[in-house]
RNA sequence: GGGGUCUUGGGGUAACCUGGUAGCCUGUUAGCUUCGGGAGCUAGAGAUCCGGGUUCAAAUCCCGGAGGCCCCA
C-alpha cells in the first residue's frame, strides 16, 4: 500500500490489516480499539503519566456523569460544549429528576469539589490529572482515532494563587508534550497559542500541539488551556492568602489526546510494508523467525530457544514464532505488524555460531554473534528509533515555509505545507483576513508560535495588505 | 451541515438490471507435507446490515433505519 500516494487509503488500511481498529462496532464514531494499539497506547499513557508526576502532579479518578446544574454554571463553557453534549434522562424506567451529561470534559466535575478541598495557600499549587474518557457527539464527519465521539485522553487540572503561577504551568505542559511526544515519541508539531476565535470555550487562552500528518493536515494532539478565573468564580474555588485575604485561584487544564498521538506515531513512522513500531513501545520488540530445512527442526529450534532466553533474561519482549507458516509468509507478516528487530535462525546461523539481526525500517541485515546478542538487539531497536527520528523531525522542518502572497500560501499548502505569514489580528472571529482564508485557501489560521515571540517588522498582512501585528501558522487541519 | 457511493461466511467479491439452486478467491479448523521473502494436497465449519412492505416466492423490487467510505462546507 502506498502511503505517500493516497494517505487516507493507506491509513484505512492499516487500521484493518494491522489489526489496530475494528470500525465494524455499530455505533458511529466509537470504533473498538484492538490490543496491537491499546498494548502500545498503554505505554503510551504510562510514559506521559510518568511524566506528570515527576512534574508534581497526582493521579485522581472522577465520575463520567455531571449534574446539569454543574455543567451550566460557566456560560461560554457550556454554550461551547451543549450541541456536543450526550445526555442520560432515563435509569432503568425512571426519568431522571435531574438530567446528567456524560462529561464531555470534566472541569464542571471537578471544580465543585476543589472548591471543597481547595481552602488555604498551603493548599496550592494543586495539580492533579486523570487518565479517561469524555464523550462528545461529533457532528463532523468522525474518522477512527483522530475524530471520534469516545475520546481517550490524560486531563490534569491545576489550580494557583497567582497568574504568574498558571501561566508557568503552561510553559510546563509545553514541556511535557515536548519531552514526551517529541523526544520520546518522536512525533514532531509545533506548539501554538490558538487565535481567540478558537479557543476553548471558558478559556482565556488555549494552546495546542499540531502535527503535521503525511497528507498535509495538521492534527491537534494535544492542548493546555489558561482558565484564568472564569471557573474559579461561578464553583467558588477561593483560598485565604497569606495576606488574609479571601482569593478566586488561577486555574489551567491540559489534555493530550491519546488516540490521536498514536494515530500521528503509526503515520509518521508506518511505511507501505505496514506499521513501524518505536523499539521501546512496540508490544513485541524482537520477533525470532525459524528457517526448518529436511529434519532439522529440533536443532534450530534448540539454538532459538537459547536466544530467547538470552533476550528473556535481559527484558527483552520477544516472540518466537515457529507457527506452521513460510519464512516470508512470517517476514510480511511480522513486519505489518510493526516489529521493530527481527532474527533469523537457520542451519548457515548454527552452523557458525551467529545471529542474524533484520532492521524493520530499512530491512537490512547484520550477522553479529550469540553471546552479544541481547546488546546487540537493543542497541539496533535504539539506532533504528534514532534514525527514523531524525528523518521524520527532517521532514517536518521542510514543511513549514513562509509566504506574503495569497496565491503562493495556495500553492505551498497544497503541497501539505504549513504556511508562516505576516497576519493583521489575531482577535475576532468574523475578520476578513479569517474569512478569506477559510473559503479561499480552505485552510485555517492554527495560531502563533507559542513562545517564540517572532514579530513582524514593517510588514504587510499577507490577506489583506494592513499593518500585520503577527506571524500566524496557516495549515490545512483535520 | 450538503452531496455521492457502498453494505452477501472473518476479509475481498459473484448472483441483483430480468425475483425461484447463494458461486469464487482468501482466511479459518483438522490431517499430511513444505520451509533462506506471502508453498502444496485432502477433508470440514462458516454469509445475504436491521425493520417494514409487495409477492406463491425477496440477496434481488419498494419504503424506512443503522453503519462504512469519498468529495464539498
Amino acid at each position: 500500500m502506498d502511503k505517500n500516494k493516497d494517505f487516507s487509503e493507506w491509513y484505512t488500511w492499516i487500521l484493518k490489516e494491522a489489526e489496530l481498529v475494528d470500525i465494524r462496532y455499530n455505533v458511529k464514531g466509537f470504533p473498538v480499539i484492538r490490543p496491537w494499539a491499546f498494548s502500545v497506547m498503554k505505554k503510551i499513557y504510562s510514559a506521559y503519566e510518568d511524566e506528570l508526576d515527576r512534574n508534581g502532579h497526582s493521579p485522581m479518578q472522577f465520575p463520567a456523569v455531571i449534574p446539569e446544574s454543574n455543567l451550566n454554571k460557566e456560560k461560554e463553557h457550556i454554550k461551547g460544549f451543549e450541541d456536543a453534549v450526550f445526555w442520560i434522562e432515563k435509569a432503568g424506567m425512571n426519568r431522571l429528576e435531574e438530567r446528567l451529561a456524560l462529561r464531555p470534559t470534566s472541569e464542571t466535575a471537578i471544580y465543585p469539589m476543589y472548591a471543597l478541598w481547595i481552602n488555604g495557600i498551603s493548599d496550592l499549587p494543586l495539580k492533579l490529572y486523570q487518565s479517561g474518557t469524555v464523550w462528545r457527539y461529533e457532528t463532523k464527519a468522525t474518522r477512527p482515532l483522530i475524530r471520534v465521539r469516545e475520546i481517550q485522553w490524560i486531563e490534569t487540572h491545576c489550580c494557583f494563587a497567582t497568574k504568574e503561577g498558571a501561566e508557568a504551568q503552561i510553559i510546563e505542559d509545553k514541556a511535557i508534550a515536548e519531552t514526551i511526544i517529541g523526544d520520546v515519541l518522536g512525533i514532531p508539531f509545533l506548539f501554538f497559542q490558538r487565535p481567540k476565535w478558537d479557543k476553548f470555550p471558558g478559556a482565556d487562552n488555549t494552546y495546542a500541539a499540531d502535527s503535521l500528518m503525511p497528507d498535509g493536515k495538521v492534527l491537534q494532539i494535544a492542548t493546555t488551556h489558561m482558565l484564568g478565573q472564569n471557573f474559579s468564580k461561578p464553583f467558588e474555588v477561593k483560598f485565604s492568602d497569606s495576606d488574609g485575604k479571601e482569593k478566586y485561584v488561577w486555574q489551567t487544564c491540559y489534555g493530550p489526546g491519546m488516540s490521536r498521538i498514536f494515530a500521528a506515531l503509526i503515520s509518521h513512522y508506518g511505511d507501505d510494508k505496514g506499521i513501524v513500531y518505536h523499539y521501546q513501545f512496540s508490544p513485541i520488540q524482537v520477533v525470532v523467525v525459524p528457517i526448518y530445512k529436511g529434519e532439522n527442526k529440533a536443532k534450530i529450534d534448540n539454538y532459538a530457544a537459547g536466544i530467547m532466553r538470552v533476550l528473556k533474561e535481559n527484558d527483552i519482549r520477544a516472540y518466537y514464532d515457529n507457527s506452521n507458516n513460510t519464512p516470508g509468509f512470517k517476514y510480511n507478516r511480522w513486519e505489518l505488524k510493526g516489529i521493530p528487530i527481527r532474527i533469523e535462525v537457520g542451519e548457515r546461523e548454527i552452523d557458525a555460531n551467529k545471529v542474524v539481526i533484520v532492521y524493520r525500517d530499512t530491512r537490512e541485515k547484520k550477522t553479529t554473534e550469540l553471546e552479544s546478542v541481547a546488546n546487540d538487539v537493543s542497541q539496533a531497536g535504539k539506532e533504528m528509533f534514532e534514525r527514523m527520528k531524525s528523518a521524520v523531525f527532517e521532514n517536518m522542518r521542510n514543511s513549514i515555509d513562509k509566504s506574503e502572497d495569497m496565491d503562493d500560501i495556495g500553492k505551498k499548502l497544497d503541497l501539505g505545507k504549513i504556511i508562516k505569514i505576516p497576519f493583521c489580528s489575531m482577535e475576532m472571529e468574523g475578520e476578513p483576513c479569517y474569512e478569506q482564508i477559510k473559503d479561499k485557501l480552505k485552510a485555517e489560521v492554527r495560531g502563533t508560535l507559542f513562545g517564540s515571540e517572532e514579530k513582524p517588522k514593517s510588514k504587510k498582512c499577507a490577506i489583506c495588505g494592513k499593518e500585520a501585528h503577527e506571524y500566524a501558522y496557516v495549515a490545512r487541519q483535520y
